[in-house]
DNA sequence: GAACAATTGGGTAATTCGGGTA
DNA sequence: GTTGTCCGAATTACCCAATTGT
């Protein structure tokens, strides 16, 4: 019955430098002077919060152009029509929010560069097209990595959940949907519905 | 499914210069105008997105950003591995040529965007992937437009082939294929086996 | 828990960059 | 419209031992 666990809440150096568009070492020498925040493992190896990255850019009044200013781009990868349109209509009508849909994979590989979601609403199980498949890509690509990826099934078997964030999931939702989970995940919660 | 990576999600001024034939301090006065999308670094060094350069070279003039360089870049589609698996063995012994293979949608969508080839070979029937609607869509976009698509079918029906070429490829060939007449489409006639 | 590949930290040297100007 | 050159500053490469993740 397990439906939600958490993924890595962290990025590692290398993710960050890549967000930031700078190499490793110049993210360290920023961490030393303290320009951005930066927290330590026990063995002392950096790491950062995704928050402090977007504000340390914010604050330099810079475009992070794979998370653009205040709108939450939304990928929904699903080959079913009939949850595509309930998510595109239960998102669109929140203010700041920004949606694509893909009902192939070829779309969803191409929408990923083009689009280029915050988040990707994946759902596991489609014809012709793994979603376990479809989430390692997307984090084993430094040009995608940080996109957070939230999986979507109707069979969240024990095994699957597993599979899914171990490819790299932040979290595996069951179905039905459970709007106000979702919407929290997004941090979409209390965000003002448009007209 | 996807077998070549890429590296780092953004270029430096100097390997846009590069790419873009130019000296670095042209490139700061383009970006400078505002003719080529760039962003900064916290340390005001400025970063390019290979999308952006390309488009942006497109537009500038007619010529292919990437036949520039000496080497051909094919992507191979397909979900059969005998094929790929040959036709990688019969292009990687010709000189000057780079191969990626995609098996699977997410990661032809993918490699479109990361491989940058120049050409895609496409087979037409492939499970749980329609090459036509591949075809359709990397001719849609304004990004990918300029990727030559070459057909491949075991079924060469006048149907099949009057569709994919109207999805925009630019030649259909049948099974079992004639090498000469692929490398022949390719130009790769006269070129120098590699020992 | 041990082995292994990949990543990281720290330090310094080398390179690249921005801006002004020609 | 494009490029060369100069200088201080920002970024990066390179080394290798330590850490991390599988």
């Amino acid at each position: 019955m397990a439906s939600v666990a958490s993924g890595k809440p962290y990025l590692t150096p290398n993710e960050a430098a890549a967000l930031l568009m700078v190499a490793p070492a110049t993210l360290r020498v920023w961490a030393d002077k303290g320009l951005l925040k930066a927290h330590t493992t026990a063995g002392g190896h950096r790491r950062f919060l995704r928050e402090d990255v977007d504000n340390f850019q914010r604050e330099r009044d810079q475009i992070n152009p794979h998370s653009a200013g205040e709108c939450l781009r939304i990928l929904i990868v699903d080959d079913e029509t009939s949850l595509t349109r309930y998510l595109t209509a239960l998102l669109k009508d929140i203010a700041g929010t920004h949606t694509a849909t893909a009902g192939d994979g070829f779309s969803a590989g191409h929408l990923v560069h083009t689009f280029h979601p915050d988040v990707v609403l994946l759902d596991l199980m489609m014809d012709g097209l793994d979603g376990f498949q479809v989430c390692r890509q997307i984090k084993s690509d430094a040009s995608t990595r940080h996109i957070r990826v939230i999986a979507i099934t109707g069979y969240p078997t024990t095994e699957n959940i597993e599979r899914i964030l171990a490819a790299g999931a932040e979290t595996c939702l069951p179905k039905p949907l459970d709007e106000a989970k979702l919407l929290a995940l997004l941090e979409l919660q209390n965000r003002v519905r448009q007209p």
